[in-house]
DNA sequence: CGCCAGGCCTGCACGC
DNA sequence: TGCGTGCAGGCCTGGC
């Protein structure tokens, strides 16, 4: 599942192949994903230049002139490099063909992903616009944490994947970084006060940064086409591991399903 | 064979 | 009335 650090894997590895190319081609196997592709994307992409790819949230933006390629992976898409001979197997359903020769494949089995086109200032995509500080940059602070959670009265685990209070923590990292911080899932994020919300803005960033290390790693595997080797998930400290013992004090790990998401904490260690 | 995770948008219910 | 918030449903398929 491409969480934050595997979209931002993917636009490092793509990002020198695609820039300063010119689309020759596109090809769509299968618009039904999440949003049907758009029908005249071909028309509109064909002849553009990809100026510059960026990420915001989970979101791929690649920009083309006056207009972005706003594209999601959802939770089983995969974008890569593949030679410009490779047969298209079950599940691609998009190919961008470059003049360079590259072509630039989409996978995505369960078709949660998105592709879109969207003319002007990306940022002010309805999708977009209302999303929240990125977790990498210095606007996810206490000082942010703190104010936009006075009003809440769920529990911290889901604000934190709440993508109007931060941009792109999944479920995988809203565990990892809560048990980072010591801190329940289950505790009102309108009870935690400054400091511990320094704390744990600290251990997001710190988490997802690890991650991205990590997936930077197998970055060549992937975009060779080998698939998303990366080797974070060997780290995960409590995700996946209901009933195992704590890293930091040995107590059984915790899960639950919070949200209709699953939860796995410490209950000795986070409080 | 049937169930279900998973991101995240959408629509609806609710309280101030 | 309107808005922010919370909650449930829906989209899919591979893997158990």
């Amino acid at each position: 599942m491409p969480e934050l650090p595997e979209v931002e894997t993917t636009r490092r590895g793509l990002a020198p192949l695609v820039c300063g190319a010119t689309v020759a081609a596109v090809i769509v196997r299968n618009r039904a994903l999440r949003r049907p592709v758009p029908r005249d994307l071909a028309r509109i992409l064909t002849g553009r230049r990809i100026d510059a790819l960026e990420r915001r949230a989970k979101y791929l933006l690649f920009r083309a002139g006056d207009g972005t390629l706003i594209v999601h992976l959802g939770m089983s898409g995969r974008l890569w490099v593949v030679a410009a001979d490779a047969a298209p197997q079950t599940h691609d359903h998009l190919d961008l063909a470059f003049s360079n020769g590259r072509v630039v494949r989409l996978r995505d089995p369960r078709r949660f992903g998105l592709v879109l086109w969207h003319s002007g200032d990306p940022l002010r995509h309805r999708l977009l616009r209302d999303i929240g500080p990125e977790p990498l940059s210095d606007a996810l602070n206490a000082d942010w944490l703190f104010r936009a959670t006075r009003a809440r009265s769920g529990a911290i685990k889901n604000a934190l994947m709440d993508s109007h209070l931060i941009a792109g923590v999944g479920n995988i990292y809203a565990n990892e970084a809560l048990f980072r911080a010591r801190i329940n899932p289950k505790l009102p994020a309108r009870r935690i006060g400054l400091e511990r919300y320094a704390l744990l803005a600290a251990r997001i960033r710190e988490t997802l940064s690890e991650a991205i290390g990590a997936g930077g790693s197998s970055l060549r595997d992937y975009v060779g086409g080998d698939g998303m080797a990366g080797r974070f998930q060997n780290r995960f400290l409590v995700y996946d591991r209901g009933g195992e013992p704590c890293v930091n004090c040995g107590a059984p790990l915790r899960a639950f399903v919070q949200g209709q998401r699953s939860t796995y904490y410490c209950p000795r260690c986070q409080r």
